[in-house]
DNA sequence: CTGAAAGCGCTAACAT
DNA sequence: ATGTTAGCGCTTTCAG
């Protein structure tokens, strides 16, 4: 039996085998595959047909280990069923091309204790820079983010102190600029339908910007209906029944997703509500994939893909219009009243 | 100028750096962080202590590339938008949940080009095992897979000859599954809408297996419309208006998912189409984030979870019923009627 | 139970 | 333009 290297048929090719099957050094073979400039056209050809014929995949293990350079970028979401979140990595993704850099993707399911062991995993790779929803960490992450040495950037929420830099919408401001276009459209009763707000600290600070809003209008959100789990268009459905049936007269129902309101709006359409007049509805995302539904749903875009842009723009180090380094963007959403807020 | 191993900042902490801090020798301080037994309890403590003093977080790069082995599993799928995609990576975390492997996550945009660039990524990581969605890959690709020397799982489709393991349904049974279906309700004049099929093989598979189907049958598919990009819900409606426009005579629409079936169906009620009976209607997913439509759409479930959920049996050695390697698990669908087939 | 030596596959830095 | 040397931070292996 031979102890030669290729002897082991499981065991994957490196730069030494393809240096060998070309006749260039091990140090030619790994400039010519990096792309750098300083090679001859004829010794790069030769490497890349000898690379292509074996079928060399590069070890990224032993190059980052070697250059301390990892292109990955983490990026932590707290769920990917949200519909909210798919966009924001399309848009990390769109900004990293060309970039060199590659998104990583984990998922945290809302959970703070999930959030920290994700990160841990995803620190241990070492990768270029952080992206992660929220500002809400347990310490442990945050000291782990602090000390981590890259750019972090926390999205999608601003309402707090950071981390780094942050990328996103004020969901205090969205939850007040709801309650004033309610309030300006004649609405006086007004209902919250939404999540169980454990985890969900953006919910949670529209309700508290509604809620703060409305009382310097003098008014106070009437009844409230929480949900968790299940379909989110028959909850919407459910619950819309039960908070109408327990407060017959609510005049407005503001929805913490267009999910559910979408749910609310097609069981107001079927048991005849006239809408806007008689009951106005409004969500919260911009959900274009709803585009269809038999009204448009009033709704405030959470800007989505342009956070994960921007995002992705700072870590890349292309900065924000030039600037680059613990910046604060924020975005300021578009409040789409559509068919379900009345005009006066 | 000192030029001790902590003058620069920026460095990440090591081994080293934690077996100073404790006095106990590297080797044993990454014994105790790889949790082996075979510490004493006192040193064990000690480290520990140092370890979580400092915030050190091991480096998986220098230590994959030392064990040779690497955590991670690559998993590839065409979309995170799609509402199916993100079910199946559920699935697949879930099943490696205490296996102490961890899913990567690619996205290839239905571009065999794309997949094949991300799969190059990827396994340059040197990943455990690849997950990846359909049997359709360029040539490359497909020739990386082979050669990896790592478990390779085919998702969602088995209608065709797989690389290593398959766990999926059949596309074309599915098809034919739901021309039966058709046919037994008593429908005659059968439209089909879907995507422009460029990329997704599925949805032409079952196409195809309808079209077969209903020719046994003495029947054919009347009308056909396809769409490309835009709201899948906007898209069902005015593909729908198009074609009955068209074709007014239709007794039955087979929507290649359940997203723009439920614009379909949305825009039937509206315009007064007696629903099941003037006109059948059906989608494809099993999609239960839709449930809450004023009709439950009749549709095919796609197992994507399940799916998800064996091929990460797989990765992890378990295999499936306990039989490892070289699988193909065909699920079998189960077909809702919901509401919009009529009852004979 | 603990430690010392060697090396994983690659690249930075320095020759030539 | 190409080659040589050293070493990235860890784990494997072998000694004690």
């Amino acid at each position: 039996m031979t102890h030669s290297r290729s002897s082991d048929p499981r065991r994957s090719l490196t730069l030494r085998d393809v240096s060998e099957a070309c006749g260039v050094s091990e140090m030619t073979v790994s400039r010519v595959l990096r792309n750098r400039e300083d090679v001859s056209p004829a010794t790069r050809e030769k490497v890349l047909t000898a690379a292509r014929d074996l079928g060399y995949v590069p070890n990224k293990i032993a190059g980052a280990l070697a250059s301390q350079q990892v292109n990955l970028v983490a990026v932590m979401v707290p769920s990917l069923s949200n519909m909210v979140f798919p966009e924001v990595l399309g848009g990390i993704s769109a900004a990293l091309e060309d970039t060199g850099l590659q998104p990583v993707f984990g998922v945290t399911n809302y959970s703070p204790e999930r959030e920290e062991n994700v990160l841990y995993e995803m620190l241990s790779w070492r990768p270029s820079g952080v992206i992660l929803a929220g500002l809400e960490h347990t310490a442990a992450a945050r000291a782990m983010l602090e000390n981590a040495g890259i750019p972090i950037v926390e999205i999608m929420d601003i309402d707090g102190p950071a981390i780094d830099s942050v990328v996103g919408i004020s969901h205090r401001a969205a939850g007040r600029q709801m309650a004033d276009a309610i309030v300006a459209a004649g609405y006086r009763r007004i209902g919250f339908l939404g999540t169980k707000m454990g985890g969900d600290h953006r919910a949670r600070k529209r309700l508290e910007g509604l809620t703060e809003r409305l009382a310097e209008h003098g008014l106070e959100v009437a009844d409230t209906e929480f949900y968790s789990g299940g379909s989110a268009l028959k909850k919407g459905r459910e619950m819309t029944q039960t908070i109408l049936h327990r407060s017959p007269d609510l005049d407005f129902l503001y929805y913490s997703n267009d999910m559910i309101g979408a749910g609310g709006l097609l069981y107001c359409l079927e048991k005849g509500y006239d809408i806007p007049e008689q009951l106005g509805l409004a969500g919260f995302n911009g959900t274009d994939f709803l585009d269809g539904l038999p009204m448009q749903l009033a709704t405030i875009d959470a800007c989505r893909r342009e956070i994960g842009e921007k995002a992705a723009q700072i870590i890349a180090g292309k900065g924000v219009d030039g600037v680059i380094g613990g910046l604060r963007i924020e975005l300021t959403p578009r409040l789409d009243p559509g068919d379900t807020i009345r005009k006066r």
